[in-house]
DNA sequence: AATTAAATTGAGACTACTCTCATTTTAGTA
DNA sequence: TACTAAAATGAGAGTAGTCTCAATTTAATT
């Protein structure tokens, strides 16, 4: 089993590292069972520990699961931020971001996997990966590469299209084809300006 | 309840009434609880018939899914065809469609929130709705209209876009605006010369 | 009307969980 | 080392379903 968050909290107190083991545990399970089929029986047993301990720590299933969710958003935005470039161009600031987050969320598949459940279902998620995306677009109309006027919806519909990029490499293996793909097709929706 | 299948078998034999009768049912069900949630208990309860009755027509919740997704699937895209119109431009007809298609998902929230959730999980519905617009786009490939190669992945994004629309307006409600902005993003994907 | 075939019924054996709580164990501190 | 607060344990009560099958009802046929 990966043992990602439980890692990070080694030296940490044991609340925090039986925390991070059902974390760890919830992660493995969540993403083969997906939400409704995952148990929290199955989590603790994972996790190493008794079952009755989750509700030491989480109040049920959807409690966990939002934690495990916000948690991966942020370590796959940190993929985005890992990989920043210094370039101006907003539109190669856009493929940049794109690639990288979608590169990471195929390689981990447990956290791609969750990811695509946990964005419709968690509004946090959705601003936290949204960041980099309005800022570069906001940029990028300022500057009249993307010759659209700015709306929330357009940012949506280029998530939807990464999360739809996400899905297919997770059901038939990573394909960087599938993912310039994408990315043109997002230059398209911002009406970008060659 | 709406007892839509149920009507269509009124003068049927008996097996076709009650496995009508379950259908409708078991969309009320599904789409309320989703699929993991949806009981086989609560969708006999609704159909007006004992639990064992739904084994002599159906193997698990598996199989009416797949009967009721594809069912919907079906009926939803007779919205495209009722609606079609004379126009010889590719960009239009495909407009169109969009237009109708989502229209009657939003309308019958009940069918809307099934296509959802059985999009990706019955690979049948994905072709099926998928017709009028692989034929619309080659056409306009043809006519030079759309500056694009033909790709099956383009369609699933377009796909994707009209689900993504759908899900807003079952949520937010019925909005025309959602839907124009929806067609403008699939033009700007097809590399529309206006 | 009698017969046979088809369809329905619902009790109940199974399975698989969730969540609580009295008890035990462990960690940190004086 | 002894003490205490925090954390972990797991048995078990409660819930909610799936699916089977012998018995019954209904429909169709002769």
């Amino acid at each position: 089993m990966n043992k990602f968050f439980q890692n990070k909290e080694n030296h940490s107190s044991k609340k925090n590292r039986t925390r991070a083991a059902i974390i760890d545990g919830a992660i493995e399970v969540l993403a083969k069972k997906g939400f409704q089929n995952a148990s929290i029986r199955e989590m603790t047993e994972k996790a190493g520990i008794a079952n009755g301990t989750f509700y030491n720590h989480y109040k049920d299933r959807r409690s966990i699961f939002d934690e495990v969710g916000k948690l991966i958003a942020i370590e796959l935005t940190n993929a985005i931020e890992i990989n920043e470039i210094t370039t101006k161009d907003p539109a190669q600031k856009i493929i940049n971001a794109t690639t990288h987050f979608i590169k990471r969320s195929v390689q981990v598949k447990a956290w791609g996997n969750i990811f695509l459940e946990a964005y419709e279902e968690i509004p946090m998620i959705k601003k936290e990966v949204s960041r980099y995306l309005i800022r570069d677009i906001k940029n990028g109309i300022k500057k009249k590469l993307f010759k659209i006027k700015y709306d929330d919806f357009i940012v949506e519909q280029i998530n939807v299209l990464i999360l739809h990029a996400i899905r297919i490499q997770l059901k038939t293996g990573q394909d960087i084809k599938i993912t310039n793909k994408t990315s043109n097709s997002i230059l398209h929706l911002l009406n970008y300006q060659r």
